[in-house]
DNA sequence: AGTGGGTCTGAAAACCTTTACATCGCGTTT
DNA sequence: AAACGCGATGTAAAGGTTTTCAGACCCACT
C-alpha cells in the first residue's frame, strides 16, 4: 500500500541502499544516479517510514516540551519559538501541559523521555532531586530555571530589575514594594534576589509583601497589603499579578500611576492592551524557546560536553503604569 | 543496552510472543504466566520500543494538532482539553503553530499527517479545496469550522447570539452594531449569520461595521466607526476585539456601559480581569478539545463511518460591560 | 479408545530502513 | 605491468515488536 524504498529503487534501477544514500548523504552518490533517484522519489511521492528509520538509528526526530500551564500567557511565546526552531532542524515537538502539578510533571517527563531525542523543560516545578533522578540518558535543557550542572536558558532578572529600579528612582520613588510569586518558584527567588541587590545598591527601601499565586487573583489579594506598606511604587512577580494589583487599585479608586506606580515582569501581550498600560520588564520569550532548542540540538550531537547555558537579556518597557512619585 | 522483549522473555522463561501477549492481550495468556511476565517486566523496567511497534502495526500512538496561533488566548484552552483527553487514551500530541499562514498550514498538515494516527485541525485557515486535498487517509477532525462531510466540533453561535441579543433587548437596546472578524473566517460568518437571524427575529436593528483583524488593534480601529453608527450596543467578533473597542472608548471618554454596551465572544480569561469586565459569550474551549479527540478516536477505530459531528453549547457571561441603554 | 475442540504457547515471518562489508571497475603509482 | 587505492554501488544483516500459523496439551464427548 504505502510506497517503500524498494519501489523507488526498482523504478530508479538501483538498490535500496543507493536510494537511502542519495537521500541522506547525497555527496556519496554519483550526480547522475542521484538525479534518477530524486525523480523516482518525486514520481512515487515517497517519504521514508519514520518508525523503520527510528528502529535502526535509535532516533525519533522528536523533541518534547513540558510546560506547567499553557493558559499562562508566558508560555505560548516560548512554545512558538521552540516550534519554529525545531521545525527548521526537522524535528517535531511533543507538547505536554502538567497543570502545575509537580508529580504529574515527573511522570510525564519519564514517559515522554522515551519517545523523544531530547527534552525542554520550561519553568519546571518539580524538586531538584526529582529533576536529577528523572533524567535518564535523554538530553535535557531547562528553561527559566537554573540547577547545578544542568544546561539551561534563563533571563537576566538582575539586569531587568536594575532597569526597573533605575526608572523608578529617576521618577523619585524611594520606597518600593515587591509582591512575590510562589516561594518555591525558582524565578521568583531569582527576581527577588535581583531586586534586593539592586535596591540595596541604589539606596531604596524594599518592602516584601508576601507571596501570592502567580495569577490575577494573587495580585488582587496583595493590593491592599501594598497600600498598607506605604510604598509609592510596586514591582510584581509577573504581569498577571501586576494586572490584578491594578484592578484592585482601580476598584479602590487609587490612581495608577498618580498615586502608585506599578511594574510587572514578562511583557505578556495583554500588558500593552490594558488601561493604564503596564510598564514591565520584557523577557524575550520566543527567543528563549529558540535558544533552548539550539542548546538541546548541540547537546544531542555532543552528549559528552555539558553544553553552555545562556542568560538572555531583558528590557524594561516603559508604559503608562509608572509615573513620578507623589509628594507625600 | 536497552532492555528488550527478549530479555523479559528469558527472565520469565517464556517466548517473546508470550510476553507481547501478556502485555497487549492479557486475557489470552494464563494467569500464572501473565504474573511471571509482569514481574519480569517490572524487574527489568521494560517498556516496549515504540518504533518497532509502529513499524509493524503501522500506528504511531501520536495525534497531531494544528492551530493558527498559540498566542491567541482562545487556543491554549483547547490545547489543554486535547492534551488531557489524548493522555487518557495513551496518545501523545504533536502541536504545530502555523502563524496564521494558510499555506504553511497546508504543508504542515501534509508533513504532520505522516507521523500521526489522526489530526485535529483547530480553526483551520486554509481553503476548502486545500482542506480536502490535504487529507490523505489520515483521520481528521475539524474544530471550530464546518465543511461538508467532514467530522467537526463547533460551537452554537446562534444560541450564543440569541442569549446576547435577548440580554441587550431586555436592557432596552434596539440598535446594535457588529464588528466583524476576517471576512474569510468561517467562525466570523457563522457568528454573523447567527446575529442576523436573531436580530431579525427580535426586531432589532443590526449595523455591520466592517471587518477587522481579530486582534486588539482591530477593535481599536473599529471603535470610532461604532460610535458613528449611533448604536447603543456593540457585539464584537471576539473578546480581544471587544477589549480593543473598550480601550479606545476609554481613550475617548465614552463610558462603558453607561453610554455603550459591549459584548465579546469566547470568554478568554482576560475578559474577567479588565475594567469594566467583559460581558461575553463563553465557548467551552477545553471541552471542545476533549470532544475533538473523542471524535477522532472514534474515527480512527471505524474509519469507514464518517463520525458524528457535534455542536457545543454556549453561554452568555454577563459582566460589567453591558448595562441599560442610554436615553437618547 | 479415538476424535474433536479448546486453550495456551512457541517458532518464524514480516514491517522498512540503515549500515557494515563486499564487490567491481578504473585510474594512478611504483 | 602489476599492485594499489579509491569511488560507486550492491548484498545482507540488524534493529524490536507483532502476528500468523502451527504445535502441544488437556478435556470431553462419542
Amino acid at each position: 500500500m504505502a510506497v517503500t524504498i524498494k519501489d523507488v529503487a526498482r523504478l530508479a534501477g538501483v538498490s535500496p541502499a543507493t536510494v537511502c544514500r542519495a537521500l541522506s548523504t547525497p555527496e556519496r552518490v554519483k550526480t547522475e544516479t542521484r538525479e534518477r533517484v530524486r525523480r523516482a522519489v518525486d514520481d512515487l511521492g515517497y517519504s521514508p517510514n519514520r518508525a523503520a528509520r527510528g528502529l535502526i538509528t535509535g532516533r525519533t526526530g522528536n523533541i518534547g516540551l513540558v510546560v506547567p500551564d499553557l493558559a499562562n500567557p508566558f508560555f505560548p511565546g516560548v512554545v512558538k519559538g521552540i516550534q519554529a526552531r525545531a521545525r527548521e532542524a526537522d524535528y517535531s515537538v511533543f507538547v505536554a501541559d502538567t497543570d502545575e502539578d509537580p508529580s504529574a510533571e515527573a511522570s510525564l517527563v519519564r514517559s515522554l523521555g522515551k519517545q523523544v531525542d531530547g527534552l525542554v523543560l520550561c519553568s519546571p516545578r518539580m524538586s531538584e532531586e526529582d529533576l536529577r533522578s528523572v533524567v535518564g540518558d535523554t538530553p535535557l535543557v531547562l528553561l527559566n530555571r537554573r540547577v547545578d550542572q544542568m544546561p539551561a536558558i534563563t533571563f537576566d532578572s538582575l539586569g531587568g530589575m536594575r532597569q526597573a529600579i533605575a526608572h523608578l528612582m529617576a521618577l523619585g520613588h524611594r520606597r518600593i514594594a515587591y509582591v512575590g510569586g510562589p516561594r518555591t518558584s525558582w524565578s521568583n527567588r531569582d527576581r527577588l534576589n535581583g531586586l534586593r541587590t539592586v535596591t540595596a545598591a541604589a539606596g531604596a527601601d524594599l518592602v516584601e509583601v508576601g507571596n501570592v499565586l502567580p495569577q490575577f487573583s494573587g495580585g488582587v489579594a496583595a493590593a491592599d497589603l501594598v497600600l498598607a506598606a506605604e510604598a509609592t511604587a510596586v514591582v510584581a512577580y509577573n504581569d498577571v499579578v501586576a494586572l490584578g494589583l491594578i484592578s484592585r487599585f482601580a476598584a479602590r479608586s487609587i490612581s495608577v500611576p498618580d498615586r502608585l506606580s506599578v511594574i510587572g515582569f514578562d511583557d505578556i501581550s495583554m500588558s500593552a492592551m490594558v488601561h493604564p498600560s503596564l510598564t514591565t520588564v520584557a523577557l524575550p520569550m520566543e527567543l528563549s524557546g529558540r535558544a533552548g532548542v539550539d542548546l538541546l540540538l548541540q547537546l544531542m550531537q555532543h552528549p559528552d560536553q555539558s553544553g553552555t547555558s545562556r542568560e538572555l537579556e531583558t528590557h524594561l518597557m516603559v508604559r503608562g503604569s509608572t509615573g513620578p512619585a507623589p509628594r507625600i
